[in-house]
DNA sequence: ACTTGACCTGTGCCTAAGACATAGGTGTAA
DNA sequence: TTACACCTATGTCTTAGGCACAGGTCAAGT
């Protein structure tokens, strides 16, 4: 099967499969005849593999090192035991960043609620974000007026 | 001030006041005698708004917007109000997202619990990740031999 | 036979927001 | 003077493909 048919049959793009046949991650032959890519079972079988780590988030260059692992004919399961779990702790974090985030803008909407809107003045831009200095900066600015 | 003075009076970084710098969001004069970029009070206020706007998580081309328009003498405020709405709205979608990817690799991290590694058997590369076949895929494969 | 349209090819540029490297100029204290 | 810390500009790298382009290929319709 050539390209489209290949992405077809697992429902991802042409380019993916491009993408991963550029960098190596599966292989094709190429048709005599025309020069056209084609992809055997075993290529069918790896894209499918690819494509099931990536819903799984996991990196293209993870999955490179699973499949790595894989062809030298080892177990590749300890390192996609690891890696998925590594990917729990990141997802986790994500989820809390993106907690504080809602937390954050929700925060900022409900308080500029009763704000009004403000040309701005020359030494603010927009008060409503300049107003809320909750600095995570632990650094506070010294300056000394430092004209050259 | 120089790039680094300004990048620790605000606690960033170098390369980040020199990013914005190029981009043409904070404007710097060069020094005469040995070309250093030297900036004034007011890129510095201009740097801070972007940093809290950063933090806020808009993207730097919705910080240009917002500043293009402050420039002009107008009020920047509604266009603050309408991305920081904008940004709620997908933050709430990648809180979303986290919560289903943690859930799932949870899942498999609990499946996978008690199943043996193996080696890779040539038509299965980590019965893992290929046992699952939980698709998302609504496009079954329908696969004519096509040997060319 | 010819054309049309849908497919294919390779190549190369684009993304976001800086981080990092490199080569060379500058400033200052020992 | 020399060492060292700082500065400059420029360019390359990062993810995982998306998109565009110029041209070759194939099956069907005219």
């Amino acid at each position: 099967m050539k390209v489209t048919e290949l992405a077809r049959a697992l429902n991802t793009t042409p380019d993916t499969v491009r993408y991963y046949t550029k960098i190596g991650l599966v292989t094709a032959l190429k048709s005599v005849n025309n020069g056209y890519k084609v992809y055997n079972k075993q290529a069918q079988q790896r894209l499918k593999f690819i494509l099931s780590a990536r819903q799984l988030d996991f990196s293209v260059a993870e999955i490179s090192s699973i499949l790595v692992e894989s062809d030298k004919g080892h177990a590749a399961c300890p390192l996609v035991r690891k890696t998925i779990e590594y990917h729990l702790a990141q997802t986790e974090k994500q989820f809390q960043a993106a907690l504080r985030l809602r937390e954050k803008l929700s925060r900022a909407i409900n308080d500029w609620q009763d704000k009004p809107d403000k040309a701005p003045t020359g030494h603010m831009i927009c008060h409503l974000i300049e107003g809320e200095s909750e600095g995570e900066s632990e650094g506070d600015a010294q300056q000394g007026e430092n004209n050259e």
